[in-house]
DNA sequence: CTCAAATGTCTATTGATATAGACAACCATA
DNA sequence: TATGGTTGTCTATATCAATAGACATTTGAG
């Protein structure tokens, strides 16, 4: 439907290798090639983008890197790997249910965890006092291995003190919201924006520079609409999509 | 909150005065220079950045180049335009409401349309048979004389005959709908995803190349369930974010 | 076995990207 | 008006990105 011309941008600051592995990604996520498994020769592709053989390995050579295709000599480029998550947002938005059966096996691995006092501005979406303390886990959600987000969230500390063990614990913020007494919360609001990968993003998330990230500011609430959790995710765009559904 | 890291990444096909130029426009967009209204002199972004002094030139070039700064001889560089309009998606979800009052002047400008047979998968998402008349209809949305988003948006032909000449007449897609006897319709599931900009992106949205885009996939519906529209919608990431209000 | 098709490797050349240094031009202000 | 801070311009050099061509190697099919 949406196919997009095949013109490659000349020297304006992104390599056309990396256009061209951007573009193939793509391809592979929407399920251009499943018909073959295969990505089509090199000769094709060069044609296709109109540039040398040589570009086009290089794009395959990214693309290799990162896992996505195995090159066979005598036999073509296979496609190694193929997805694209999608995820809901909704009123009862949890990460791991948002999953479903679309993976098999979900992890949430906790990289820091810390408790100090709230800026101005997440006072202000917490409703806490300024300076208030704050409970902040910085956390990379896999899917089947491969990390899709990484997640820095924070909490009233006053409210859910142990929320880090019981988090370790359990892998799971609903869980460790369950162990603390809370048994169920709303997504109030999300913002959703996106950028370029930052070096945080290229080491957690293992993406090629350039790559695109969607970020989500999230407001959760219990069920009387205070405020329980506000977190910053940002995840792997050639890796997810969100669905709202009304 | 989110501050990032200051280094960029070096011969991985994005070239460092594109990643700066990024950068700069991103922290533009979020207010961090608004306290002098101008950007850091170029001996202090060389020095952030960990690069030459004429590299940071060449990324203010760019900018200089998109209207986003104006460099002065002698004083500095100036922020000349620095905005991210702000777009709820809801259950009755139009793009001028949603502006609001972000912006004095908003318009739709017709670039194409046509009267074409669904594709299969077209037709699954409109539910009407396969090959059926649709109308396409492809806009650039502009605000404040800016171009924020371009869409691809198909309607069933026969329900909407006349719709291009309604839209042409009012610039909006809800009068267009009123005049052909549809007062009101609803979202009923929207997709976002983000990837780089094409060409198409390019010329319409007047973006550089290794800019974002937003990429919405909608589907409306009348009162009754019954689709009226899907449309395609990119949008220029930087200038742009989303809300869902639950 | 032979051949066509595909990826792998090598050399060479051109233009874009990045660094480095020096100095000119301009502005605000002390 | 003198000075420090800033952008503008120029030259030079090294590396990366892209093109071009040739040929080797591997695979699958006839």
């Amino acid at each position: 439907m949406d196919k997009g011309h095949s013109n490659v941008q000349r020297q304006n600051g992104v390599a056309l290798w990396r256009q061209i592995a951007d573009r193939i990604r793509t391809s592979i996520a929407n399920g251009d090639y499943d018909a073959t498994g295969k990505v089509p020769p090199e000769m094709a592709l060069a044609a296709e983008f109109g540039v040398n053989r040589h570009t086009v390995r290089s794009a395959l050579a990214a693309l290799a890197q990162e896992g996505i295709v195995r090159p066979m000599q005598g036999r073509g480029t296979l496609i190694e790997r193929k997805e694209r998550l999608t995820f809901p947002i909704r009123r009862r938005t949890r990460f791991i249910e948002g999953i479903g059966d679309q993976a098999r096996e979900k992890e949430g691995l906790l990289l820091h965890s810390a408790e100090e006092p709230a800026s101005a501005e997440l006072a202000a979406r917490l409703q806490v006092p300024e300076g208030a303390s704050v409970i902040r886990l910085e956390i990379v959600r896999k899917a089947d291995g491969r990390a899709v987000a990484r997640s820095t969230a924070w909490f009233p500390a006053e409210r859910f003190r142990g929320l880090e063990q019981a988090y370790r614990d359990s892998g799971s913020i609903t869980a460790a919201f369950g162990k603390l007494g809370l048994s169920d919360y709303l997504r109030a609001a999300t913002e959703i924006t996106a950028t370029h990968a930052d070096s945080g993003d290229l080491a957690d998330l293992k993406l090629s520079p350039g790559a695109i990230v969607l970020v989500t500011r999230a407001l959760n609430t219990d069920t009387e609409g205070v405020p329980v959790q506000y977190a910053i995710t940002r995840f792997a765009a050639d890796r997810v999509q969100f669905t709202i559904e009304n």
